[in-house]
DNA sequence: TCGTTGTATCGATGTCGATCGATACAACCT
DNA sequence: AGGTTGTATCGATCGACATCGATACAACGA
């Protein structure tokens, strides 16, 4: 398991990569949209124009049962890319754009160099 | 379970969004980049100047059993973020801008609006 | 106050995935 | 050919997660 063998394989790794910290909150970003019916959830909510979206239209969008969309969206709150709020009888969900640039700024960082 | 009470909660989600077949393609991606160890390892491999790194330079990186680091390699391999190639006795592995262009064009349409 | 409807939480279940040791394969060196 | 080193695959294990039905909570209307 020793590595850099004299005259192997050469050369170190130059820009600074992302540290371990970084990694494990950015990784948990991108954990949320690695899935379908949270990816399909979020873009729902975020191509809204008023911003806003209710849960009562995104939950029969899915083929899938209740309280399963409840957890997909509590996920996402929870990886700081939603918010939501009470008014009245409905719930209504709208996207963080702060997460949603901070996750851009890593691949544009890792695409353009 | 029935949605759109008259007079209750209203609009519709106007800018199309995710169809489910593109959700699926893009949440197998994310889902790569969901872990620190996968996302360490990508940004080790994009940001390196010749864009290529041998994995006798990764491995050692993490305090990981060198079959863990395979697997993560494989993973991102998988899901078109990198490509290898063996060259001697050592193996390259180089980072894959078009499906994070991809990906951050997801980001930023869903960001801009 | 009571029933109805929208949304969240709880508990259970089945599947997936991160990790490891053992092993196989590939390339080099002597 | 045989030994050594780098890398991948295999099988097993254990924890995490997607999903569901049942249930609880919140707000409204009659």
């Amino acid at each position: 398991m020793s590595n850099q063998e004299p005259g192997g394989c050469r050369g170190t790794v130059s820009a600074a990569p992302l540290d371990a910290g970084q990694a494990v909150e950015l990784a948990a970003v991108f954990k949320a949209l690695g899935d379908p019916v949270r990816l399909r959830l979020l873009s729902m909510i975020a191509s809204r124009e008023g911003g806003e979206v209710c849960v009562c239209e995104l939950t029969p969008a899915f083929d899938l049962a209740q309280p399963t969309i409840s957890h997909h969206l509590k996920l996402l709150r929870q990886a700081g890319l939603v918010d939501c709020e009470r008014r009245g009888t409905w719930v209504y969900y709208w996207a963080l754009p702060a997460t949603l640039d901070r996750l851009a700024g890593f691949l544009r960082t890792s695409v353009t160099t």
